[in-house]
DNA sequence: CGACAGATTGACGCGCCTCAAGGTACGTGG
DNA sequence: CCACGTACCTTGAGGCGCGTCAATCTGTCG
């Protein structure tokens, strides 16, 4: 939290007090389904999560994945009716918080609301960045940026990665987050595979060249925001 | 602004004592370019804008459009460099406001703070139902779901629409936001034309079916929360 | 009147989807 | 211990939705 905005002791001492209700979901379980009312929000304290949504066809598309430390619905607090549901990815531990705890933290501690603020800000930006991914870009730019995101947030959160990562998404889900199928996705990673840009195996990645990589998604961090 | 959060007397009267600083913009310029190091935000005052960002290949998506009313990056009172181009659709003029004035005015009032926080989570979920429109709905159905949307907006706004509605729209600026090319998008028209979903002429559009057009872009307004 | 932006339509091609048939790894129960 | 189911990955063949290219038409503004 200290990333998003200069706090005081107060502030951190407040936030230290927050009491969290832990919860861990299995894998491809739902957190929260789209309609339901909502009156909390929650932390990712371990594994991975994504928000989603369904069209009619039943097709899924992921538009944001989450990782251990992420703010999830934070706009929960002030939108009571979820617009998606929250879905584990691999098995996940969350600390759920009363949305109401959040207002009132926010109210008293305006360098606090301004981190929630600069949070939900840096989420809406990556989500333009999606809709640009989706929308206009070939399926191997697509996942070679997908990838991308992934690994520079990994990185941002002090993870390094010289190392071969575990890559917690299934081809389905990287299909869904992408709007390709399950099969193309296959297809492209072995391009990428091929061209040397990185090796994959069975729920792992080894980066061997990010330049290449980052060329090839069109990879900007920009939209992260994560200067500091 | 009311309609967002309830607010006081004392918050009525900050926001009325606001100095904004006018400016129209030509169809086509843009206000602000992806990469400017930007410290005010705007507000639409006359008629449209939106967010756009480009790929290498030059290819242009619309990320959201935005009419009179709508408050335009809010997040650079946070986040000064800009993720995406602020572009006018038709002649626009805004009212521009500094972040600082922004930020101090959220500070002093918790009210204010929690509409502009109310406006940006809303404007995030628009984002994520863009996101599944170009990456899981077919090509009707994407450019039937977008022209829901601005009858729905434009008529949050309190603008009637039994009757033609001017339609600000190029069919190439449609396919900037749907991820489709000009071509195609003047087949989907078509295509809406001849079910019987709307009708529609020079820059002119008049429903004249919107259950079927509701249907056909699987439009659920759920995501606008404007239950108010 | 010419220049230009936008709309329209047709012919053709390609990127991605669909369908299908395995293959591999792993867990579970007999 | 093996038999079986399940989830995921892999690869091939064929088809379709949308893109590309190009020509024409319209309205508007100088």
């Amino acid at each position: 939290m200290n990333r998003l905005a200069k706090l005081g002791d107060d502030d951190n001492y407040a936030l230290a007090c927050l009491q969290f209700l832990p919860e861990t979901i299995r894998a491809n379980r739902y957190l929260v389904r789209e309609g339901d009312r909502v009156d909390r929000c929650c932390i990712v304290v371990e594994g991975y999560a994504c928000r989603d949504k369904l069209v009619r066809k039943g097709e899924r598309q992921i538009v944001s994945f989450h990782m251990r430390g992420d703010l999830l619905d934070l706009q929960h607090s002030l939108l009571p009716i979820a617009d998606h549901n929250l879905t584990a990815i691999t098995d996940v531990t969350v600390g759920w918080i009363a949305g109401e705890t959040l207002l009132e933290l926010a109210q008293k501690h305006p360098r606090i609301a301004q981190a929630f603020m600069k949070d939900s800000l840096i989420d809406a930006s990556i989500s333009r960045e999606w809709v640009l991914n989706v929308g206009r870009r070939d399926a191997k730019t697509r996942v070679a940026h997908m990838i991308c995101e992934f690994v520079t947030r990994r990185q941002n959160l002090g993870i390094a990665s010289e190392a071969p990562v575990s890559l917690p998404f299934t081809q389905q889900q990287i299909g869904d987050a992408t709007g390709l199928t399950a099969v193309h996705v296959n297809r492209m990673l072995r391009a990428l595979r091929e061209e040397g840009a990185f090796d994959h195996g069975d729920r792992f990645l080894k980066i061997a060249d990010w330049q290449k990589l980052r060329a090839i998604g069109e990879f900007n961090p920009a939209y992260l925001h994560q200067a500091a």
